[in-house]
DNA sequence: CCCCAGGTCCCGC
DNA sequence: GCGGGACATGGG
């Protein structure tokens, strides 16, 4: 399936930690899960390429990757940050925010918590394959939280989760007595949803965010993890020790309804090194 | 041995 | 409400 779009940068998009289950190929292309279907994705100017054994509607990939969205008032707000050259960003330009599931995205970000990118892949990937050949599935998806509630923990912490299992479990098991909680959040203002967020177990204010903002759209959420806080004490707050609180306060209030993408872009450029390079 | 990673929880004040 | 340590695991 070939879809034309403009203003895309699939790469830095998959690459820019809102995701866990991509895995870039030797040839530039992305292996993973779009929309429960395994698929191959790469782009070539612009035009994406999705292939999968299954036929999947071009409404829905465009849905996925937010296409239709028009970035420009994004990057009126990324040339006033304080950055040495206005188009620092210029390299992540086209960079969007997916519509992912929301159970895989709040069950992700239990296991980001003191964690790293890398190894966050490397767990997810154990979760798909464990629970796929354990159900006999013939293509390799993400677990339900009904098949994560009726785990054992310990096979939890075999397959890496350490010290999150139970609150991954928990979470799950939650899920699988209020089903429809999910769809609850997603009508929720972002005070409550981030208040009914919050109540799993394992997630505090920062993957609050992080959920609300990757599995909910919700594009007013500001995520603040370690890097966040360093590039923002740099450009707002001149290297001061301010707390995650105040500088998530200030990124919601200063980038309104568009917070959300403008974290992404600095999250990530941080991150790589595009932003504050000697 | 150390420190760090898309933090949260729990405690004492 | 805020500060500090513990927490699994793997990489540098």
């Amino acid at each position: 399936m070939n879809i034309p779009c403009k203003d895309f940068n699939l790469a830095a998009t998959l690459d820019s930690g809102q995701v866990f289950g991509f895995a870039r190929e030797e040839n530039g292309a992305y292996r993973g899960n779009l929309l429960g279907e395994p698929c191959e994705v790469w782009q070539i100017g612009d035009t994406v390429h999705v292939s999968s054994t299954k036929q999947m509607k071009p409404e829905h990939v465009r849905r996925y990757f937010d296409l239709d969205f028009d970035l420009s008032s994004v990057y009126t707000h990324l040339k006033e940050i304080p950055a040495s050259d206005p188009d620092w960003f210029d390299s992540v330009r086209g960079l969007r925010l997916i519509r992912q599931d929301s159970w895989e995205a709040l069950a992700c970000f239990i296991l980001s918590s003191n964690n790293n990118v890398k190894r966050i892949q490397g767990i997810y990937k154990n979760l798909v394959e464990y629970f796929s050949r354990r159900a006999r599935r013939q293509v390799p998806v993400f677990p339900s939280s009904g098949e994560i509630a009726k785990t054992h923990e310990r096979i939890l912490r075999q397959i890496g989760l350490g010290y999150r299992a139970p609150f991954l479990q928990r979470s799950a098991q939650f899920l699988s007595v209020n089903p429809d909680y999910l769809s609850v959040i997603q009508d929720s203002e972002y005070e409550q949803a981030i208040e009914r967020i919050i109540s799993f177990p394992g997630i505090g204010p920062k993957v609050a965010d992080c959920v609300f903002l990757y599995g909910f759209h919700g594009l007013e959420a500001f995520p603040v993890d370690v890097w966040m806080l360093r590039v923002m004490r740099k450009l707002y707050f001149k290297n001061r020790g301010v707390s995650e609180k105040r500088v998530h306060a200030f990124g919601r209030k200063k980038w309104g309804s568009l917070a959300g993408y403008v974290q992404q872009y600095l999250f990530h450029s941080a991150r790589t090194g595009i932003l504050f390079r000697p």
